[in-house]
RNA sequence: GGAGCGGUAGCUCAGUCGGUUAGAGUAUCGGCCUGUCACGCCGAGGGUCGCGGGUUCGAGCCCCGUCCGCUCCGCCA
């Protein structure tokens, strides 16, 4: 039927025959000549359309867009003059001498060539959608990353195991998409959140290396970078320390980056969880933005300004300033904007200091707050920040989770607004994370990372009396700013493993009725073993410079976890329902 | 669960202070056109102003409710 690509024929085959096929992606009638651009994955091919050969005319004259259709005709160059530099195929021409309609087409909804559809159309329409040329370039990249990914895992002896969509509710973590059980009344599987007990139990399996490129589910509420189901690169590793774990994914990652993007990531350098929250209020820091938080809670803590010396004499909390070059410029509606935006992450105001002339001292500062500061609270702020004429600091002083919060997200946006951050690519492992972080409204510990990942030090006391203070063996891969992986060491000694739940709040009659699988397979010989899970998605979006994962998968969700073009979820009848022991409390929808 | 922005022609949008027949670009359809490539020119058709209620002599515009889309917070071990 076909014997080129439309986007592969150039003037190397100027003479030939050829048959190719593909979408009426556009049609230019001069009366007496009629031009169609001919469209297929791999590019466009302008086909001519001659009156000598009448028949062949007037089919052409009811062509439309999106018809599909195969031409047979000769490669010939262009008249001079008459190439087109924009297309590869822009040298030459096909004269048609054949058409053949092999399907009509009704008028898009949409135009291929408009960037600006609404979300919401494209999706409905998503098999037209897909044509586009920027979507087809993202499922190949896509298609591009995974391939590699197997490659580089396979020549690092990894085996691919696919491990069950079918399986337990667990009891902590995201919500789960459950799945009723018709053959036991009344019990549910849960679609996995993460293959992460299975890959476990691969590695008791004596499995050694596993990856899988798996899909996961999550019942909670979408974001540009979140959807329901998602997949990841998993993989699990036994007899390996922490930094072999990391070296391997790092050369993965780089080599990723090399063949796909012809980026040199270099060494990723290593960062502590207590680090990054300091200098960027985050845990997955841009470093591409050179913003940073600076501690001053020693410079305020006897001011008399209580906004600061609260703050500054609870441990809870940190006083912290950001300086901004040449920040000075900013409007008051500007500086409004921002208060607002911190204001999302509970922080109450957004002080700030514009230094206009600091040789002036205190005259030669702007700002609502200055005459609360002394002297020499100011002089060591503007010491401390290194600030200089024209910029301007903002404070944070509240709970530690609040500055953080609020201020690395001011430095987000400050980066973004003004330019700060730079283009390119940096990547770190943040190390070093805390195991557990007392929740407030809880009244109880969480694991920071989950409860399967292994302190540095295998102590059952140390993580029952000082839980606050134990550090894990957890790393995450972030790349500008993005959590694009976490992992860790797990714990492989069902002792420690039971201490963790019950500092957890797992009791040891839930854990063994959730997790007594796990518990017991940890008891029969299970090596110390540890793995990372990275998030495709994410990573192929940031290559392809998307703001939204969405552009990278074939068929996503809206933000309710719809799908406007099979219009998933939908209703189910009574038998179906009545088959799986089921009754809904809500009227059942058409379905 | 919460905040913000949006919903007007197939698509992208404008619509003034609440006032006569709701506009533009593009797409579509028809006509003309032999070198275009976002072809051009002429003409035509195309509207449940998301939905429901309210205020008003009069609502695309104001008020209440609701649904949908996007971004964010919560949430996402």
């Amino acid at each position: 039927m076909r014997t080129h690509y439309c986007g592969r024929v150039t003037e190397a085959f100027t003479g030939q025959i050829v048959h190719v096929c593909g979408w009426v992606h556009r049609r230019r009638d001069h009366g007496g000549v009629i031009f169609i651009d001919l469209r297929d994955r791999d590019g466009l091919l302008q086909i001519v359309f001659d009156p000598d050969a009448p028949e062949v005319f007037a089919q052409a004259e009811r062509l439309r867009s999106e018809y599909v259709v195969r031409v047979t005709g000769r490669v010939r160059a262009r008249p001079a003059g008459t190439e087109n530099a924009n297309l590869p195929t822009g040298k030459v021409e096909v004269l048609a001498q054949e058409i053949e309609l092999l399907n009509k087409a009704e008028t898009p909804p949409f135009q291929l060539d408009d960037d600006s559809v609404g979300e919401e159309t494209r999706l409905k329409y998503r098999y037209i959608d897909l044509r586009r040329p920027q979507m087809q370039q993202n499922l190949r990249l896509r298609h591009d990353v995974v391939r590699r990914i197997r490659n580089y895992m396979d020549a690092n002896g990894f085996i691919d195991v696919e491990t069950p969509i079918l399986t337990r509710a667990t009891p902590e973590g995201a919500r789960d998409y459950l799945v009723p059980s018709r053959t036991h009344p009344g019990h549910f599987f849960a679609l996995p959140q993460s293959p992460q007990l299975f890959k476990q139990l691969l590695m008791v399996g004596g499995l050694d290396r596993y990856y899988q490129i798996a899909r996961c589910f999550r019942d909670e509420d979408l974001r540009a970078d979140r959807q329901p189901e998602f997949t990841q690169l998993d993989v699990e590793t036994s007899f390996l320390n922490m930094g072999q774990i990391m070296g391997l994914i790092e050369g993965l990652t780089r080599e990723l980056f090399r063949e796909v993007m012809q980026v040199d990531l270099g060494t990723l350098p290593h960062m502590s969880y207590a680090e990054a929250m300091g200098r960027y209020g985050s845990d997955k820091p841009d470093l591409r933005n050179p913003l940073e938080l600076v501690e001053i809670k020693d410079l305020v803590a006897d001011s008399e300004f209580k906004v600061f010396a609260g703050p500054a004499k609870d441990p809870k909390c940190r006083v912290t300033a950001l300086r901004v070059p040449g920040g000075g410029k900013l409007s008051r509606s500007e500086i409004d904007a921002y208060t607002a935006l911190v204001g999302q992450y509970g922080a109450k105001g957004l002080a700030w200091i514009k230094v206009n002339e600091k040789g002036r001292g205190r005259d030669g500062l702007q700002s609502p707050i200055v005459k609360n500061l002394s002297d020499a609270a100011l002089a060591g702020i503007l010491e401390r920040t290194a600030a200089q004429d024209g910029d301007l600091i903002f404070f944070g002083a509240d709970k530690f989770k609040v500055v953080c919060d609020a201020l690395g997200a001011l430095r987000i946006r400050l980066g973004a607004d003004l330019g700060f951050t730079a283009p390119g690519w940096r990547a770190l492992w943040v190390v070093d994370w805390p195991m557990f972080e007392f929740d407030d409204k809880e009244g109880r510990w969480v694991a920071l990372h989950h409860p399967f990942t292994a302190p540095k030090v295998f102590d059952a006391a140390a993580v029952e009396n000082d839980p606050g203070g134990v550090l894990s063996q957890g790393y995450d891969l972030v790349l500008n700013g993005i959590e694009i992986g976490g992992g860790s060491v797990r714990i492989h000694r069902a002792d420690i493993q039971q201490s963790v739940f019950r500092l957890l709040g797992i009791g040891d009659e839930e854990a063994q009725e959730k997790f007594g699988f796990l518990l017991e397979a940890l008891r029969f010989g299970a090596p110390p073993h540890g793995g990372i899970a990275l998030g495709l998605d994410r990573l192929v979006m940031l290559m392809a410079g998307a703001n939204s994962i969405r552009e990278v998968i074939a068929f996503p969700k809206t933000q309710t976890a719809h799908d406007p073009l099979t219009n998933a979820p939908g209703g189910v009848d009574a038998r179906q329902l009545r088959e799986l022991s089921i009754r809904s409390t809500v009227q059942p929808p058409s379905a």
